[in-house]
DNA sequence: GGCTTGATGTTATACAGTAACATGCGTTCC
DNA sequence: GGAACGCATGTTACTGTATAACATCAAGCC
């Protein structure tokens, strides 16, 4: 799926779900793509003063906001920043990987191996809601 | 386990590990351990000021990254803040529940429930490091 | 037109974290 | 004792992250 592709078909999720991808958000969410991994607020903001001038930090937080809402994005907190999601479609529950050698980022699906958690949890009286789990180690390249 | 136990526990724990729990650190840690779940740095900063006047942000940040690196205290990056962690002398992989309504925390061990993960992981050349997972959802009390 | 609602613009500020350099203070070595 | 070292702490100043609060705008409805 190219850029192209994914704006449209995220346009189209955002309309079946209700709400609008405006223009703005549109393009916020073309600059993310247009990073490899993870992308930081203040980045985008920079792009964004590039290609329009003006431009405050809400603007860019309210459009990363919808679009994380959306699950157009995912939050990654350890490194206050954003990543795009490619399986925004289905409900998905994902683990975040991230390369504590060389910071590259990828999302797999986790949905059944987090039942082991959801025991765990359920059994301290705790409850897990839906989960985005974000985990650090080495990838391929960089395990040697 | 009381509060004066933890620091002498905590300050043994330091000394087998080579390194000193000194005044300072000591003092920060008993800030932290003053308040039920997680602390924010500069909230720290604030009761650390009360108790000795000037203070700066270093200072707090070195102790709280002290106490860190010794597994006295967890980070919990979604919320910028740290909680206490009452097993530091046994090697443990943790989750970390977090409830969305209430914002208690509570820290169960869960070394064997992640193994499911690092399979997910490696199976997509991904090997997982020691983790602290941070998830949310709803405790006890919150669920009705 | 007048009204409501949601998106965006604007200003100012709060909160989080770190760089860089200065100071103090025990330990080691002579 | 005194020089030299290593580490903890103090201090100043700054960078980076995020939000509050209020103003404006545009589209849809009556
Ligand atoms: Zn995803
Ligand atoms: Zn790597
Ligand atoms: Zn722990
Ligand atoms: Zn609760």
């Amino acid at each position: 799926m190219n850029s192209n592709q994914y704006l449209q078909a995220a346009e189209l999720h955002c309309e079946r779900r209700g709400c609008k991808l405006t223009a703005l958000r549109k393009q916020v969410l073309e600059l993310v793509l247009r990073h490899e991994g993870v992308v930081k607020a203040y980045q985008v903001l920079a792009d964004l003063q590039k290609e329009r001038g003006a431009a405050a930090p809400p603007t860019v937080y309210r459009a990363l906001d919808f679009l994380v809402e959306q699950g157009l994005l995912h939050r990654v907190d350890a490194l206050n920043g954003f990543i795009v999601c490619d399986h925004f479609e289905c409900q998905h529950e994902s683990m975040i990987l991230v390369c504590e050698t060389c910071g590259k980022v990828q999302e797999v699906d986790v949905m059944a191996a987090l039942n082991g958690l959801r025991d765990v949890a359920q059994a301290a009286d705790f409850t897990l809601s839906h989960q985005n789990l974000m985990l650090t180690g080495l990838c391929k390249a960089c395990r040697v």
